[in-house]
Formats: structure tokens, sequence, C-alpha cells
DNA sequence: TCGCTGCCAACTGTCGACAGTTAACATGGC
DNA sequence: GCCATGTTAACTGTCGACAGTTGGCAGCGA
């Protein structure tokens, strides 16, 4: 039997709708209609009206009044606005897992960056997953839960501009040379410098985005 | 009749619940019943639900699976936690003050701080509307509103928690000072030194309600 | 007296339906 | 032909009611 994994059906909804919006299935600017998308669900609209306002807390979906929910579309002030939010939180936890890294979060780090490598030496597409594993194991290490959670919705907004570019750059080789930047400051035990290496792994990412919008 | 204020009622029930919740008339720990509150408030459960789910979202209400929501308590490790979040986000948000204050922005802060001292010559009890609106208007010099933003949502929080406080102390000398070393690093124009202040500062009124705490 | 079991009340989760508003379209006047 | 205006359809906002779950309490037995 399945007694206790009753998660409720907006719970749920929450997380289908993520999906839809973060995979681009719902594509940047794209109305949610209500009704459409509760039956398409399988559920009523009191639920999914809840997944919405979530979802729109989350700044995945800007609300209207009177005129429902859309997917944002991405936009160059946009972009940098969500960077400077995203610097601040991260060079801040890349300075606080200076001062409280242990080994076994050096080790992992370096774990991280090595399969990186790999995967980019063996041609992978996509490691943006790493680069996630990279910066989460990153978040870990400062111990910080609140920062970690703003930044993983922050980054969960990234992901999303990132479904709307056309051109979509695989991760570049020189974002792994930041990643190892980044671990050695952080072994360093010196927050500056981790912070430092932060901003301006950020700074580059950030650039890279903006020449990808055009 | 107010039929031309066009605002939802969960509009407004969110207004209305984020004062009764940050005024304390509906103290830390207390659980909300919906159907109670909604016949107080004169609207249904659907509306006030979605303003719960809201102000959740904001950290101002914790939810429980078949429990309702509650006012959620103080507590040493949370009001760390939250410091570093806030740390996280003024400091950044004074280094790009510093960075693109104007003329205007400086005489803003300076008449801010200003008013802040003759209100605490004169013994008034409770400068914190001043405290807030020197906070706002230096986040006004950083011109992020993304970083805005979240503060914003930080300090609610902090407003919450000092809400559940026995002894509130009143704004203290040492803030003041705090406030124009804040104001004359942001006018030199360099990051580093607003930033290093915000952060002398808001670790002092960190330890000062970590102290309260008992 | 203590522990277990079954019932029960209260509350949240969910649903379907109605009302109000908005935006687009068609219509008529200039 | 173009602008103003009335109309209409679609969608959101709101409501009341039902169903499912949770926690507590009474009753029973050891």
């Amino acid at each position: 039997m399945t007694p206790p994994l009753h998660l409720s059906l907006a719970g749920q909804a929450v997380e289908v709708l993520r999906e839809l919006v973060l995979t681009g299935e719902i594509p940047p600017g794209t109305r949610v209609n209500e009704v459409e998308l509760a039956q398409r669900l399988g559920i009523s609209r009191g639920p999914l009206r809840e997944a919405i306002r979530h979802l729109a807390s989350e700044g995945l979906l800007v609300l209207v009044p009177h005129r429902g929910a859309s997917v944002p579309t991405a936009d160059a002030a946009e972009v940098q606005a969500l960077f400077e939010l995203r610097t601040a939180l991260e060079c801040a936890a890349a300075g606080l897992a200076a001062s409280r890294r242990t080994e076994a979060d050096v080790v992992r780090l370096r774990a991280v960056c090595e399969e990186s490598r790999r995967a980019y030496s063996a041609g992978e597409r996509f490691p943006y997953r790493l680069d996630l594993a990279f910066h989460q194991s990153l978040l870990d290490a400062a111990r910080s839960p609140r920062i970690a959670e703003q930044v993983r919705l922050v980054q969960q907004r990234v992901v999303l501009l990132r479904s709307g570019l056309r051109d979509d750059p695989p991760h570049q080789h020189a974002s792994l040379d930041d990643h190892d930047a980044l671990v050695a400051a952080v072994a360093s035990g010196e927050p500056g410098r981790a912070s430092d290496a932060m901003r301006r792994h950020l700074a580059r990412v950030c650039a890279q985005m903006l020449t990808s919008l055009g």
C-alpha cells in the first residue's frame, strides 16, 4: 500500500508545472489557462491555482490580475538584475564555505571538478548537471540553509532563462578553470579570496549569457 | 462601499494578515484556523488560503500538511541563519550603492541620519521607522530591484522576530554611528569599504538580538 | 491504574458552480 | 475609411459544500 505518500494534489501540481516550465514545454511568454491545464493534470482548479501562485512566488510565473499567469520572458536587464542577486548570495556562500569547510567538503568539491573535466574531455554535451552539482556542493560546505535555499531559487530562474536561449553554449573550458580556482580558494580558508573567485566566475557566466541574448 | 478598489480579496487578505502577524496580534506559535479567520475577515476560505500560502512563501507562516498554518517561533539558530542571509544581501547592496550612488543619494542618506539623531536626542522610543528608512534609502542607491526585494522580505522576518522579544531594546547609539560610517563609505565610492561597514553594522545588530533572546 | 482500541469531532483538502471583469469583435456613426 | 461604442465570449475571482485525514477522548480489558 501507499498510505503515507499522500502528497497533496497541489504539491504534485507544483512539481509537474515546475518541470513543464523549466523544460520549456510551456515556453516563455505563454499564458497559462487554468481550466485547460487543470483538465490536463486531472485535477480541479483549486489546487492548480495554489500551484500557480506558488511558482509565481518563486519567479517561474508572473501574475496579472484578471489575466492569469504566464511564463516570464528573458530580458537583458532582467539577466543583469538576476545575476546581481546571484552574485550577492553565492559570493557570501563561497566566503562562508572557506570559513567552515571540512576536509570532506574539499574532497567532494575536487571530485566534482574532476568528473566535470572527464565529461568535458569525453565531449559530453550537457555538463550542466555537474555545474549544478558543483555549486550545490559548495553550498553544502557553506552550511547556511537560508542562503542555500535562495540560491536554489535564483539558479532555477537562470535555468529558465537558459531554456529561452537560441544558442545554448556548452559548458566552457573557462568555467572548469573557474571551478578549480574556487576549490583552491575555499581550501585556502580565506573568505575574501573565495568570494572574489566566485565573483569572477559569475561575471564571466553572466557576460556569456548576455552575449547569447544578442 | 468599496467597489472600485479593485484589489482582489486575496490581495487584501494578504495585507491584513501580514499586519496581524507582524504586529504580534497573532503571536508566534499560534495556529491559524481557516474557517474562523475567514469569517473574521468576511471572506471565503478560497482567497484566505491563497493569502496564507503567499505569506508562507514569505516566511511569515509555516505550513504543516493537514494541520494548517502557524506563526513561526523565534530561535537562536534561526536568527543566525537569517542574518547570514541578510548580511549577504545588504553587504552586496552597500557595495553596489557605493559604485552607483549619485549626489542626491548621499544627500538623502545624510538627511535620514540627521533625522535619526534628532529623534534619538529627543528621546523618541521607536526610531525603527527611521532605521528602516535608512536601509531603504541605501537600497534605492544600489539600484538593484531584485536584491531590494529580497532584503525587504528578510527585514520583514526580522521585524517578526523582534515582535517576539521580551525586551526590545531601543535603537542604540552605536547604530547611529554605524549608519554615519556607512554613509561615509558609500559616499567614498569604495564598494569594499561600504560592504565592510555594513557587515560590522549587521554583526552588531545580530549580536544584540541574540543576547535579547537569552 | 495503565495501556490499547475504536469512535468522534474538527479541520484541511478538494470539487463544481456562479459572478464579475476583461479583451476582442462586430456594428454603427462621422 | 476610421474611430467610437455596444455586445459577447472566455477567463479569472469567489463561494458554498463534500470528502479525507488527523488528533483526542471515551470505553474496555488486563
